[in-house]
DNA sequence: TATAAAAAATACTAAATGGTATTTTATTAT
DNA sequence: ATAATAAAATACCATTTAGTATTTTTTATA
């Protein structure tokens, strides 16, 4: 990774952050400029403008923080339904404090953005059209290997786990506590042994 | 109520429109003052500050939507279980496109400002945190009258069934479709049922 | 109808906004 | 070393921001 590339890797990161802690819209170019130390000019440099950060932000960030943490491990080998309940526990249990605080990052973006920028919005569904369909296919083998009900809908299940999985992260940010994951996970436990 | 009132309420309700739209700290007074015709002087005049406006707007609007449409008919009369379902599935039922589009307002205010902002964040809490309690006494009630199992913990499964609430809506909005509210009504009837 | 008070209109500020144009400094290939 | 190019710095622009100060209009009351 030769400088430039480390300088605009530097800065989205930075991007990312504020924009995790203040919101899309609220994240000014200035505030990205100041906290970094870069000046603007490097800024337009590396991004044609602040849509197209924001779309970065998106496409190498959220997308690869989904995919490693929450679709990627549904391949572990296993009883499906415990592959499943794993890896939504294990990536749980590794938020910290300020993630807890500031929620999942993903949804942030999508409550702010969906309904104001449709180029955002395609790229937010597409992360979790993925996942929905990864973990309907993941239950779909939890059917086959008799650890999940064969009487749920598998994408129906799976929509509802990825909804209520948000949902929880919802209210862990109002109440800063970590109860409501486990409310969560206790559920979704049993989502998956009905 | 009198003029003063009347000119008060519309820009509030004006206000709320916009800050569903686009969020409450992209929500500028110019816009308000645009969008309503009505002066910056008179807007002054009514809020002290965009801080108290946006404190109006939580309890004068969203406090009340959540209590009449979600909190208020679970005192109705019949088995708990089925006065439960049924008090989520009519509101759900009564979301416009639009709403449909824009998400749950309190949602959406929880998630751009309860990390930023400490007296917004506990207003919204009480919300929250009310619709639980009294969604609590009446899984209580339901497993007293037999129509919810008691093996659940009430607590936990009021805040599972508010926080996949919130996921639902959030799903809606990103998808644009009411699919995700009937998977979020089919999960909800078999965890009542249960 | 005169007066006081309430409500609203107008004009304004200082700071911040996203973005552009221009200049300067580093880096690389010849 | 020099020329070409990449990267970053600087200065600036038009517009928008939340909020204030002042003036005008409307309303209620004596």
């Amino acid at each position: 990774m030769n400088k430039a590339q480390q300088t605009r890797k530097y800065i989205l990161e930075t991007a990312f952050s504020l924009v995790y802690e203040n919101g899309f819209q609220s994240t000014s170019i200035d505030k990205i400029i100041a906290e970094t130390n870069v000046t603007k000019g490097a800024f337009y440099y590396h991004f044609k403008n602040k849509e197209e950060m924001g779309m970065a932000i998106i496409n190498e960030i959220l997308t690869v923080s989904i995919n490693e943490n929450l679709v990627k491990p549904l391949a572990n080998h296993g009883q499906k339904a415990e592959v499943i309940y794993q890896t939504i526990k294990n990536f749980m249990l590794s938020i910290s404090d300020r993630q807890l605080r500031l929620g999942c990052p993903t949804n942030n973006m999508i409550q702010e953005m969906a309904p104001l920028n449709t180029t955002f919005a395609r790229a937010l569904l597409s992360i979790i059209e993925n996942w929905k369909q990864k973990l309907s296919e993941a239950i779909i083998e939890g059917q086959k290997d008799g650890s999940i009900s064969p009487n749920q809908d598998a994408v129906v299940l799976a929509a509802f786990i990825i909804s209520s999985y948000e949902g929880a992260r919802t209210l862990g940010k109002l109440y800063k506590s970590f109860e409501y994951y486990n409310f969560y996970l206790k559920q979704l436990k049993a989502l998956l042994e009905k």
